[in-house]
DNA sequence: TCTGATACCGAAAACCTTTACGGAAGCAGA
DNA sequence: TCTGCTTCCGTAAAGGTTTTCGGTATCAGA
């Protein structure tokens, strides 16, 4: 009962051959009906388990994988990046290991740690908000693990990555609103926190620049959870502003769908009194009413291409691919008026 | 170039030991800087791959890991699922490998197999719809790997098993909307493709029955894809009956995203003309207007005790463990006008 | 008594790698 | 010359299982 029983351990206590009690565990022929009872009632006596890795290695089988690490699995945007990871590492015969980081810096390490212990092929990672360049990528490069980072990046980073266009999505997006009559356009986002918010801030700030208008600081709002209640709260203090904006810009659309939701208890007109454009394309944003303008991203065509970048990479190691998805305006009613 | 190189192969090649080109590849002390760049050039040549479970084997290394295999992982309530798994999985040392069947029977059944061959411990499986109980448990019976069914369920299914009460639910969801003074309440469903879809019709039969309401097949609609789209269709069909209902429970909150759509566009008012049920709490549920009223499922808890469930059968795998959670009604905007 | 079939079992190789241990060679210092 | 140290390398065991190949025993039939 100390430690593991193995094969020959149940083999010795009754005096027979390992390969006899292999034979009785895997119900083959010949072998005796009573030796295997005997083999059978001391396995589970002793509890044993058979040992994965042996079996594996006798029988020359080979297992390709891949560890995606995620900062939320329930997260839709992330949710659809490993629906394309799985796809093509299903393609490609590679079963998917997933860890989920909960944007906390040490469980990344943990799991990164955990999946090159255990012999990945690659690692896919989209790194949480907390999580710095050296921790993740010293010890992927240093156990010499092929490794892709997706959606968001570090600063000086040169590797593999695939991600969108946040700064440009984000310029895109304001820019419309400043074209469709909008002067004075609010943004709530998480400014600091992640690279992806600070992008979007940066576009927002790019595209006021562009035309001319000077950003305010009372009309930018930071934001942590980018959850719905935290957009609401942040229009609540805008709207009470002396000069409120005539339009926000969220690096989220469930911020945004927290906007939409005071403009509707407060009877606010949307768009015509307050434009509001969103970011992802999320599943409510077709759904919310007014329907959300917003900035689509591939989460999916993503992961396939993480995948592929990877399995690239794997094959030859020197060079480095990197994507960077346009970001496409999808309009809806909330950023301009039905024609 | 043949086969796949083995560390013999280089050690031949170069007329040293399997030791020393060990050593070269994985650069420890003790070896001349030449043969360890002579054995570097050949293994680069030869493509040489470490055998993943030579090493874990000598290292003494031992994985436990668990199958997860979701009709599709996009879906919020299935990526709640995961997530509850992943959570118990990880804090008990458990990897969690992901499979989409897209709710097919042959990929189900394909990744069974795999998952099987590869070793997990044990699979947790949400069947599709196409699944049938002998094609897969029959599979996992014989391979005596430990499985719990998640959501949906067979006919005569008698093993592990976490699923919602979705008769209740629906019986539920129906009679609020009776007891709200509806009479005439419709159904959008996916009668008989899957069990959870016939469950829940089944309750809103039995909610009828148990009120004195005979069931009326015109304003019972079968839709297949369960999205928002196949609500609205089927909303629009419904409101253009002579005799036209005066709520509908349909079987998702995605599809009653679709119904309420319709209302929005043709200026019918939730609920006093038309009072609506969703299922699943989504998301999309408390973001929508009118707020939607539905039922409650624990996605995330689910989760948590399918692994549970596993793993207390890992152990003993005489006793079955199973759970129905209870349904619960949460009332918001879309069935009570607000007092 | 011999032949052949059947039922059961075991020795040893194979899967591929790491590692404990020891050995040889070279060189410096005594 | 001897001792001791360093540098480099190899032998063999170890990790746990499956599988090939063959062996013994028993029994029926001739």
């Amino acid at each position: 009962m100390s430690d593991k029983a193995r094969l020959i351990d149940i083999a010795r206590a009754l005096n027979i051959s390992t390969t006899t009690v292999s034979r009785a565990l895997n119900n083959k022929s010949d072998i005796n009906a009573k030796t295997k009872e005997a083999v059978l009632h001391l396995a589970k006596q002793l509890d044993y388990q058979p040992n994965k890795l042996a079996i594996s290695l006798r029988k020359k089988m080979s297992f390709k994988s891949i560890g995606v690490i995620l900062p939320n699995v329930g997260h839709y945007f992330f949710s659809t990046v490993l629906k394309g990871i799985m796809r093509n590492a299903h393609l490609n015969n590679h079963l998917v290991i997933v860890g989920e980081s909960a944007e906390s810096n040490s469980q990344e390490q943990k799991l990164v740690e955990e999946f090159v212990n255990y012999g990945v092929n690659g690692i896919l990672i989209a790194p949480g908000r907390e999580s710095k360049n050296e921790d993740i990528t010293a010890l992927l490069e240093s156990k010499r693990t092929p490794y892709v980072l997706m959606d968001r990046i570090f600063p000086n980073y040169t590797g593999n990555y695939v991600l969108s266009d946040d700064f440009k999505g984000a310029e895109i997006a304001t820019t419309h609103l400043i074209e469709n009559g909008k002067r004075r356009i609010a943004h709530i986002g998480s400014l600091h926190n992640c690279s992806v918010g600070y992008q979007r801030f940066s576009g927002y700030l790019s595209a006021l620049d562009n035309n001319g208008i000077s950003k305010d600081d009372s009309i930018i709002r930071e934001c942590l959870t980018t959850k719905m209640e935290e957009g609401y709260k942040a229009t609540q203090e805008l709207l009470a502003l002396e000069n409120p904006p005539d339009a926000i810009f969220t690096v989220t659309d469930d911020v945004a769908a927290g906007v939409l939701d005071y403009c509707h208890r407060h009877q606010i007109e949307v768009p015509k009194q307050l434009a509001v454009v969103g970011y992802s394309n999320s599943e409510l944003s077709s759904i919310i009413k007014p329907k959300l303008t917003t900035i689509e991203q591939k989460g999916e065509r993503m992961g396939e291409l993480a995948f592929d970048f990877f399995f690239a990479s794997y094959k030859d190691k020197e060079t480095i691919h990197q994507k960077t998805f346009e970001s496409k305006l999808i309009v809806r009613e909330s950023s301009v008026s039905i024609k």
